[in-house]
RNA sequence: AGGCGCGUGGCUCAGUGGUAGAGCGCUUCCUUGACACGGAAGAGGUCGGUGGUUCAAUUCCACCCGCGCCUACCA
């Protein structure tokens, strides 16, 4: 097949933009992407990570989107039927808090609905008053109308790094469907028993006012003090206990000292006073204590930390919670039941002092009260035993929030994860983790839970939990009776909507009902990205068909929240694992190697780059980076992704320019030239087929560059319009076209637009494919078989061009010089293998005569210069 | 503190049980007929350190050092 263009119809360089737009608009014509319901073809179904749309875009989405966007087209052009969906993740606190800022506003439950009400971005005189107080609902509304804004930029940018997304499949995480499936996904939780609700310490931030998960918890490194403060012992004596939160010594309920603590063994089983506060607790051992930490003996409150929890469980102790949800210390009496105290009154005095204050203020208040109690005391026994010594120590924050976490008492709702741990460990094992060390990061936390995933959250744009409860007569709540939304009547809002039996009358009455207000946890949400995309109960044939789905693909930092809930999720309901696959990509460093961040205000848009340099160029550098990898941004490899697309199209323009009579590839230079495209596709294949694209488009660039372009184009430039040898030019034509056709499918997944821009000219009517994307992937059968080192014919051009260059560049000529003599020496068989090409070597070395003589004892392969003359520069002769 | 990953030319990164690779940068040269948004040639590395296994180690093993990430660490 040879195909002839006319090159003066082409401009000079590839125009990236025009090409862009172009192929965009006939693509999306053709539905080139489009995943084919009734093809019999095999699917490939790829879970695409919705991104969460509030936060700004940055290089760092082209750069894992395009990775998983190189094996969608891929899998494409392999045939498989690609399933490859796009979401967006916009319920949720990013989302809550861009809008308060935006429009400068706060979501109140009680403010009544406001029909129609618009708003827009407050500016600067706005933002000086209050913030307005809205409905739920209109603030809903908001959210909604701002993440549509949102996916609209994200839909834009997608689109113009060529993602070959499958638009018709476009989801949202808020939307009618992934709430009905999230509140389906719970129903069906009920019903297998995996989940419950109690009412028991949590995670709690209290600038948010929410419960938070496990998952969403990360240590911070705080700044701190160890105050050493004294408790007396019932019947005499006292010891000295290190803490570095004594604003919560009204909340003590015990003390702590390890069992083989000499120091300490004479007090396990009597109980101690608190300093100010004059409350007995009991004193009891536990292995946990370190000895070495503080004073060896601590005492334990309601709750400090997770052991507090902890022993607060297992010795039974009181439960003083002095921290309200909203982080000031709440009000309460002493002298009662649950607050015993030797003297209330003085209790009570100390205790005015701390009510309503914020817990840093406390702390310092309390700091003062023992210190003043210290210098009434005397020498003897001061509650403050001495200054406060500064430490720094981790302290738990919400990942999001600004105020470390407390463990408070509240009623939520939870999924049984830890009975399952082992199960999930498993399920991990089955799928083939890309790189495979990822796999680690998700078995070390699985196997490390220590708490059920806690799904209700107390916020509001989110996907609500479809249950009510019916009230007493007395007006209270019965918790232990939810009445739960019918499946057909999904999604519901229980704020708004009525459940089965009741009307809407009987809101907050006594003997009616009330809505459960919290919201689930986003990642309830997100981890059903999978049943959502492919139907689930909805469409179970093709849910069927797609799930397990063959890939998904996401970072790093989100294995223990969104792969580890997807794969509790598709355990929970089907005993299954999601994906067979998961691709782990890196993150996109900014140059001093900081992870890019809107906070660290180092991100870089990626608009301004694609302008810069066209989307090809930007997909070469995310290409080029491994799985798992992280990336430095460096511009620098966008000119080079440049310079590979010009070279793509310039090359092309040339082997396409030639013609010649319609011929089989006949001489063996070409032969051998094919035999080795061969093993560079079948090499590309097998990485591709790996999830190694990087490794793959090393190859092919590589073959590209230096096979094609450096050596075999010039190697065949004079037979391709040779006028005397006609069998000979058709084959050198015929080689280079193939070769073009080939390497061009080898690229497409990588630069879609130049390729398909090229295959346009020429390829796209004589192979009856309009689109590159939809032509099938080169394979072992349109090139000639290659047998063992059917290939070395070309090395050895190669390797001689090479000599050849290296002596001319000696003796100061350039590549074009004419040579006047030119004799190379290698050994027999070299030698002997060249016979055939020759007429191309002296071509493209520039001389003439018979080039190559045989001498004993170099190596097969090697060549040496034995006598190189330039000729006389000629002047050109006028075309 | 544990786990994982990384340490290769100035920079970014491939790679391998058998005399070190690429791109960028640098030096020199070239407007030759696809390409100056290009091309040719060249300089530049005791492959983090110390031991071990081996005929042979940058590659395998052990230990150590440095960096990064994940997890744990709130008394």
């Amino acid at each position: 097949m040879i195909v002839t263009i006319d090159p003066s119809a082409l401009g000079p360089h590839f125009e990236p933009k025009a090409a862009e737009d172009k192929w965009d608009r006939l693509w999306s014509e053709w539905g080139v992407h489009r995943f084919d319901e009734a093809a019999a073809a095999p699917a490939f179904a790829i879970d695409t990570p919705p991104p969460t749309v509030s936060g700004s875009l940055h290089v760092g989405h082209v750069f894992s989107y395009t990775q998983t966007d190189v094996l969608a087209r891929y899998q494409r052009m392999r045939g498989k039927n690609v399933f490859y969906p796009m979401g967006w993740d916009d319920n949720g606190l990013p989302t809550e808090r861009r809008v308060q800022n935006y429009y400068h506003v706060r979501c109140e439950s009680h403010v009544p609905f406001e029909p129609g009400l618009e708003l827009r971005m407050a500016d600067d005189a706005a933002r000086k008053q209050p913030a307005r107080r809205i409905s739920r609902k209109n603030f809903i509304e908001l959210c909604l109308a701002l993440t549509a804004e949102d996916e609209k930029a994200f839909k834009v940018l997608w689109q113009r790094l060529g993602l070959s997304v499958d638009w018709s499949l476009e989801y949202s995480t808020i939307g009618d469907r992934s709430r009905r499936l999230a509140q389906w996904s719970f129903l069906d939780l009920m019903r297998k028993g995996q989940v419950y609700q109690v009412e028991a310490p949590t995670l709690w931030d209290v600038d948010f006012r929410t419960a938070v998960a496990q998952a969403e918890v990360e240590d911070r490194p705080v700044r701190g003090a160890f105050h050493k403060l004294r408790f007396a012992v019932e019947g005499g004596g006292s010891f000295v206990i290190a803490t570095t939160r004594p604003e919560l010594l009204p909340a003590c309920v015990g003390v702590a000292a390890h069992p083989d603590d000499e120091r300490y063994r004479g007090l396990l089983g009597k109980r101690a006073v608190t300093p100010l506060f004059r409350v007995p607790v009991p004193v009891f051992p536990s292995e946990l204590v370190d000895r070495e930490k503080g004073t060896g003996i601590l005492m334990v409150c309601t709750f400090g930390d997770a052991t507090d929890v902890q022993w607060w469980r297992e010795q039974g102790l009181a439960l003083r919670q002095v921290i309200g949800r909203d982080g000031l210390l709440v009000p309460l009496e002493f002298g009662s039941a649950a607050f015993p105290s030797l003297d209330p009154a003085r209790a009570n005095q100390a205790y005015g002092r701390l009510a309503g204050l914020k817990l840093k203020e406390a702390q310092k208040t309390i700091v003062e009260l023992l210190r003043d109690a210290s210098a009434s005391a005397g020498d003897e026994s001061p509650p403050l035993v001495e200054e406060p010594q500064p430490l720094e120590h981790p302290v738990k924050f919400y990942e999001q929030g600004d105020r470390p976490l407390e463990y408070i008492t509240t009623r939520q709702w939870f999924v049984k994860i830890l009975e399952h741990k082992q199960a999930l460990v498993a399920a991990g094992e089955r799928i083939a983790w890309h790189p495979d060390f990822m796999r680690m990061r998700f078995r070390n936390w699985t196997e490390n839970l220590n708490l059920d995933w806690c799904v209700s959250r107390q916020r509001y744009f989110g996907v609500p939990f479809p249950v009510w409860y019916p009230l007493r007569a007395d007006g209270t709540t019965d918790f232990e009776r939810p009445i739960l939304a019918a499946e057909s009547a999904l999604p519901v809002d229980p704020m708004s909507d009525v459940p089965p039996g009741f009307s809407e009358s009987q809101r907050g009455q006594p003997g009616g009902f009330s809505g459960e207000p919290d919201v689930f946890d986003t990642w309830f949400t997100s981890s059903l990205s999978p049943q959502i995309v492919t139907g689930w109960f909805e469409k179970p044939e093709r849910h069927k068909r797609l799930f397990p789905m063959e890939l998904r693909p996401q970072s790093h930092e989100i294995i223990r929240t969104w792969a580890f809930y997807t794969i509790v999720k598709a355990w929970l309901h089907e005993r299954e694992i999601p994906w067979r696959a998961a691709a782990i990509s890196g993150w996109v460093l900014d140059p001093d190697r900081k992870k890019m961040s809107k906070s660290k205000g180092n991100v870089v848009t990626p608009t301004h780059i694609i302008d810069q340099f066209g989307a090809d160029a930007v997909r070469y550098w995310s290409l080029a980076a491994r799985l798992g990898t992280d990336t430095a941004f460096d511009e620098k490899v966008f000119a080079v992704g440049r310079r590979l697309v010009m070279k793509l199209y310039n090359a092309s323009k040339y082997a396409l320019a030639q013609s010649a009579s319609e011929g089989p590839v006949t001489h063996p230079l070409d032969l051998a030239f094919l035999a080795r495209l061969a093993e560079t596709a079948a090499r590309a294949s097998e990485l591709l087929d790996e999830l190694d694209y990087a490794g793959a488009l090393d190859v092919v660039e590589r073959f590209f560059w230096s096979g094609y372009t450096d050596n075999y184009l010039e190697l065949v430039k004079a037979r391709a319009r040779s006028e005397s040898d006609p069998a000979g030019r058709s084959s050198a034509v015929s080689a280079a076209q193939t070769g073009l056709r080939v390497l061009l499918r080898l690229f497409a997944p990588y630069l879609p637009y130049v390729t398909e821009e090229v295959w346009s000219w020429g390829f796209a009517a004589a192979t009856g494919h309009r689109s590159i994307h939809r032509a099938p992937w080169p394979n072992a059968e349109e090139l000639p078989s290659s047998g063992a080192d059917a290939g070395r014919a070309f090395d050895l051009a190669c390797a001689f061009l090479d000599e050849v260059r290296r002596g001319k560049s000696a003796a100061g000529g350039t590549v074009g010089r004419q040579l006047a003599t030119l004799r190379v020496a290698a050994d027999a068989s070299t030698v002997a293998a060249l016979g055939p090409c020759l007429a191309d070597l002296r071509a493209a070395a520039r001389a003439e005569g018979e080039l190559l003589e045989a001498r004993p004892g170099l190596e097969p392969g090697t060549f040496q210069v034995v006598e190189l003359v330039l000729a006389e520069k000629q002047a050109r002769p006028e075309a």
